[in-house]
RNA sequence: GGCCGAGUGGCAGAGUGGUCAUGCAGCGGAUUGCAAAUCCGUGGACAUCGGUUCGAUUCCGGUCUCGGCCUCCA
């Protein structure tokens, strides 16, 4: 049975989805008006994890990523940049799927855009009008009613008052409350616009999300996900928005996932502490990041830094290194490796956990393995199977180990090849100086060797 | 200021009312020509002050510190 933490009622609950084996998801993606960063990498990939597990665990699962493809900061970039908005998106939008591609995130069912759904988002705004929940101001901007809603504020925990308390209150402001939001903004001249019965304009960021997900999933769903960033105020006035419009509940389970870190700051554009998916691949392998994400439950902060990365290196090394050799075989049955794994993923996602037991794993697979052959096969097939719910452990572990963590490729496998087999005639000959600075010629340029009974393997470390 | 969340061994990071996290690093041993890899063993922790309890790192309360949201942000 999986157990979710649902911030709507802050606590951990079974796992019930509206209609059996079928789940419904939709998390918030990203506004392309840059490059990815790690806090996008890390949506992308914990939702990942969430899809694929409930693929295996039998559900038959629809999830729904957005693209947010039009708002003020992409107008700006794009102005900046003397572009259209288009050109702009676009670009990102393939810089997107190549580095979710790159991390091993599996795509989503469907990736709609805000600007393909105006019919949906001006649809949704007039019933917002006509059932009483948003009002249509004097310059053309249509804004949500929030004290009409009589919830609002429960999934971010605020009432209407603590806000009122900090609200920001621009001069010359059309609203009618300072928490009223926009669902649609007129537009200034030279701004992309779109027609509707209030005029040319396009649409708030809140009211896509609602637009999309009930048109993809219907009234109601089972998970929406995103950042925790989002749940103030992007989440709050989703429901309030999509519950004002349907009548119905919106979403039966919110996740949200917690950021990444860098020196005890929160990564954001804003900070400017960012490092985009780029950089840090130029520096790790993707494996490394994606593993390096999983290092923390999703809830908790993940913190950034060289140590965290390497030690996601060594990691991958030790896995890899228990599976090189070992022969195809069917997964082990009748340990408890992978009851424990599934106790752990299905406690809220605790992949920290989950890794734990691989670990034992890998130890039981390298106790065996000189005198059960077969065990260690089987133990080995388990550990694969097992990564790969999470996206890891899926590459060939003799390519791996020898495609190197960004080790300089000055020696190709067939100088390796060569001067391993003179180190062999050395030691041989028992010319222990030859041999050793042979190892020592290899070490220099990234390759470490291992000696066993069965001849020597290298690895770039 | 309001509302959330968190403080675990050298580092990262789970978890639990009373025996073990796990990985890296350290130490001892096995193995090795020497290494590497691997295995075995091992030290070291639960911010702080009270309370509940036979017993609390774990539950409750105070204090301190840190982070987040309250404005765009994954």
């Amino acid at each position: 049975m999986l157990t979710l933490y649902n911030d709507l009622t802050r606590a951990k609950e079974a796992f019930e989805p509206l209609h059996a084996n079928q789940v419904r998801m939709y998390v918030c993606g990203m506004t392309v008006y840059d490059l990815c960063h790690l806090g996008h990498a890390r949506v992308m990939v914990v939702f990942d994890i969430v899809a694929r597990y409930l693929r295996a665990m039998g559900y038959d699962v629809t999830y729904v990523r957005n693209i947010t493809d039009i708002d003020d900061k992409i107008i700006n970039r794009a102005n900046e940049r003397g572009e259209p908005f288009h050109v702009l998106t676009e670009r990102f939008i393939a810089a997107m799927h190549e580095d979710a591609a790159a991390l091993g995130v599996l795509p989503p069912d469907l990736e709609p855009r805000a600007t393909d759904h105006l019919p949906e988002i001006i649809s949704m705004i007039e019933r917002l009008i006509e059932r009483g929940h948003a009002y249509v101001a004097g310059n053309g901007d249509v804004y949500y009613d929030v004290r009409s809603f009589a919830d609002y504020g429960r999934l971010s925990g605020k009432s209407i008052e603590d806000l009122q308390a900090g609200a920001r209150v621009e001069p010359g402001d059309v609203k009618r409350d300072p928490l009223d939001f926009a669902l649609w903004k007129s537009a200034k001249p030279d701004e992309p616009s779109w027609e509707s019965p209030w005029g040319r304009g396009r649409p708030g960021w809140h009211i896509e999300c609602s637009a999309m997900s009930t048109q993809a999933l219907g009234d109601t769903f089972d998970i929406h996900g995103g950042g925790a960033d989002l749940t103030f105020p992007h989440h709050e006035n989703e429901i309030a928005q999509s519950e004002g419009a349907t009548g119905h509940p919106f979403v039966r389970y919110w996740m949200h996932n917690g950021f990444v870190r860098i020196n005890d700051e929160k990564m954001s554009k804003s900070l400017g502490n960012f490092f985009t998916v780029r950089e840090i691949l130029e520096r790790y392998r993707p494996e490394e990041v994606r593993y390096f994400i999983l290092t923390s439950q999703y809830r908790s902060p993940l913190n950034y830094g060289d140590e965290q990365l390497d030690n996601a290196r060594g990691a991958l090394t030790r896995f890899y290194t228990a599976l090189r050799g070992l022969p195809t075989a069917e997964p082990a049955s009748g340990t408890n490796f992978e009851q424990r794994f599934h106790a752990a993923m299905q406690d809220d996602f605790n992949t920290p956990e989950a890794l734990a037991v691989l670990f034992e794993l890998v130890r039981e697979i390298n106790r065996v393995r000189s005198d059960d052959a077969a065990g260690a096969a089987a133990l080995g097939a388990t550990l694969r199977t097992l990564g790969g719910l999470l996206g890891l452990l899926q590459d060939d572990a003799e390519d791996y180990l020898r495609g190197g963590g960004g080790a300089d490729d000055a020696l190709g496998d067939d100088d390796i090849q060569q001067l391993i087999d003179r180190r062999l005639a050395a030691k041989q000959a028992r010319n222990w100086s030859e041999a050793d600075a042979i190892r020592d010629q290899l070490k220099d340029a990234g390759i470490v060797l291992e000696d066993s009974a069965a001849g020597t393997t290298w690895r770039r470390g």
